[in-house]
RNA sequence: CGGGGCGUGGUGCAGGGGUAGCACGCCACUUUUGGGAAGUGGAGGUCGCAGGUUCGAAUCCUGCCGCCCCGACCA
């Protein structure tokens, strides 16, 4: 392509207060904002674009993986029968056609997946199969962010595997798990595998990708002495053996004024750890169904986090409780516990359970109780996790202080199970002619996050540096001055480069050599091709790295010198990703158990 | 949805009751050509939208819309 005919072009400034990767993009002219969350790529962006889909499609095929492409616009029906209609919120984007039948714009694709696989699958001689699409979805989230980090509109990898039993998706499940990381690998961006929650998609186990970054959006957890990784949504640190002294009488203590769990602890002279927490939320398990009050209890020091109390609840809507909703419920704002209250849902942080004579709140204002004990007082009360893990609680599998790291999400697989099957009736007939539910799991990768990544991984203060696997041209070429001789050789170089199918952006416009040099730069191709009155002079063409040094090269090993430093490129990387990927065999049996 | 910020030529920004500005970019010509060149001339703006106050509103008031950032959600 000649820089002449490009549409688009570099920008001197972006924005302030975008993330840095993203104002590359935007000044490369990879991509332009329509709206919140909703982008159009340009010819540079789709270029990248379009190599990071040939990485997936290889991998995807290499693990058995067949392309389809399913609709965009999906039957409200379908959703209405896996359930999800009601549990999902607003994200889900609903509308009407002309006949008023409900429809929704596919925010991912079990329910049609599970559909095709009704009529698609009938006999276990048709199973295990992987399908795949890279296709766009639309999630109306409540906030877009980061540029393609979370976007509202994004194309997305997702495949799903259709097995005879949870034998047959624990093996998808694993080679999605290896697949995912030669991938990431490739497109040059380190990832982690953490334990993540299943949210919205059910089912059993879930591993999320994280690109490790302090710009990113999740919070992970890690032990560096046994590899335990997790999401904070999920993430649990070992707890403290339990108390094992004497349970003692409730005792009803009067604490006027006092409705935090500061002023209680001063007022008492006893530890914030020492008070049960209860913090009360209002819950809805269905999309606009009724609500409850749910009440969650953790130590008077730790805060509840949602993500948690949402898991540990199952509810779709979920929100702090008013003043009114707590009164009605029997409570005192302030003075709330589980105490004597009917009706509610308690929910309790596992350690209060091992912990001793608490202080909690005696639903009457003004007052505490001492000598709270979980399992005499609140019988009924759920175990769940509720709090955020902090850096430094003990790992829940050898106890070693826990880092704590930021992240982005490049990528996820999930363990389905059967919901989606039997609510389609994805069925298939065993040897024993028995009519038995198709196992399913679901794996996706969001491509504009995936470049995010890669671009958040590779620029420098000049612009972007990405790797020759998505960049999107492998050269660089530019040429200096208007010397006759300089433009008749960089024409030559050019057609003789895009002859041998190597991808050239050829910069001939008639600028200054600053110019040129500076988009090179900004736009980020591995390669720089430069013929100039000095590089004649010098003996031919100039070559340099994006970050390496210059150097000359006589006119007549042009060509072949601009193919031996791609094809070292391409070594480095795949040398650098064969490091990365190394010991993700021992790694899969290690996180997933069972061997490889 | 809560909190904060911002909407002014293509891009990034200044201005803040009385003539709409700067830089970059764009067009033409001339001189330039190894790290975002110089000169001369030029084009380009309903100041987000709608009401209101005022002799007069980009500027003040009200409402709405949009965008960004921090939280609650996810690839």
């Amino acid at each position: 392509m000649r820089a002449t005919q490009l549409f688009g072009n570099t920008l001197r400034s972006a924005p302030e207060g975008e993330l840095e990767s993203h104002r590359l993009l935007l000044r490369a002219g990879y991509l332009q904002q329509l709206a919140a969350g909703i982008f159009s790529l340009l010819p540079l962006g789709t270029r990248s674009m379009e190599k990071i889909r040939r990485i997936l499609r290889e991998e995807m095929d290499g693990i058995g993986g067949q392309e389809i492409s399913m609709p965009v616009v999906h039957p409200g029906e379908l959703w209405q029968r896996s359930g999800r209609w009601q549990k999902v919120d607003q994200t889900l984007v609903r509308f009407q056609d002309r006949r008023g039948r409900d429809m929704a714009l596919a925010m991912t694709h079990e329910e049609v997946v599970a559909d095709l696989t009704a009529t698609q699958v009938s006999s276990y001689r048709d199973l295990p199969r992987i399908v795949y699409q890279i296709q766009t979805k639309f999630r109306d989230e409540p906030r877009s962010r980061g540029g393609l980090v979370r976007t509202r509109e994004f194309v997305m990898k997702d495949s799903y595997s259709l097995d005879r039993d949870p034998a047959g998706l624990q093996h998808a499940y694993r080679e999605h798990f290896k697949a995912y990381f030669r991938i990431a690998a490739r497109a040059g961006i380190p990832v982690a595998a953490v334990l993540s929650d299943v949210g919205m998609m059910g089912g059993g186990m879930a591993h999320e990708f994280m690109y490790l970054t302090e710009v990113g959006e999740d919070t992970v957890l890690f032990c560096s002495n046994c590899g335990y990784a997790a999401n904070q949504e999920v993430a649990e640190a070992r707890r403290p053996d339990p108390e094992t002294g004497e349970v003692l009488p409730l005792q009803e203590v009067a604490t006027p004024g006092s409705a935090t769990v500061a002023e209680v602890a001063a007022l008492l002279g006893v530890d914030p750890s020492r008070i049960a927490k209860t913090v009360a939320y209002w819950a809805e398990r269905s999309r606009g169904g009724p609500g409850e009050l749910v009440l969650a209890l953790v130590p008077g020091d730790s805060e509840v986090n949602l993500a948690k109390l949402r898991a540990a609840t199952g509810a779709v809507e979920l929100r702090a409780a008013t003043p009114e909703e707590i009164t009605a419920g029997g409570g005192a704002p302030g003075y709330m516990s589980p105490v004597g209250l009917r009706g509610a849902t308690v929910v309790a942080d596992p350690v209060l359970g091992g912990r001793r004579n608490l202080v909690a709140g005696a639903n009457r204002e003004g007052w505490h109780l001492r000598n709270f004990n979980l399992d005499r007082d609140a019988p009924g009360a759920t175990l769940a996790p509720l709090t955020s893990v902090q850096a430094g609680e003990p790992c829940p599998s050898c106890g070693h202080p826990l880092d704590l790291r930021r992240g982005i999400e490049f990528g996820n697989i999930f363990q389905l199970g059967t919901d989606y099957s039997q609510a389609m009736g994805a069925t298939y007939t065993d040897e024993a002619g028995r009519e038995q539910l198709v196992v399913m799991g679901s794996y996706g990768i969001g491509l504009g996050r995936m470049l995010a990544c890669a671009a958040e991984e590779h620029h420098d203060q000049r612009g972007l540096t990405l790797p020759i696997s998505i960049a999107p041209y492998a050269v660089a070429l530019i040429s200096v001055g208007t010397d006759p001789r300089v433009v008749r050789l960089a024409d030559e170089i050019y057609a003789a480069l895009t002859a041998l199918g190597v991808e050239v952006l050829y910069d001939d416009r008639e600028l200054s050599p600053g110019v040129k040099f500076a988009d090179s730069d900004l736009r980020g191709m591995p390669l720089r091709v430069t013929v100039s009155p000095r590089s004649l002079e010098a003996g031919g063409v100039e070559l340099k790295r994006r970050q390496g040094t210059a150097f000359v090269v006589s006119t007549d090993d042009a060509i072949a010198a601009t193919r031996r430093e791609l094809t070292l490129l391409e070594e480095e990387l795949e040398r650098w990703m064969r490091e990365r990927t190394a010991a993700v065999d021992e790694l899969a049996a290690a996180t997933l158990g069972g061997r490889s």
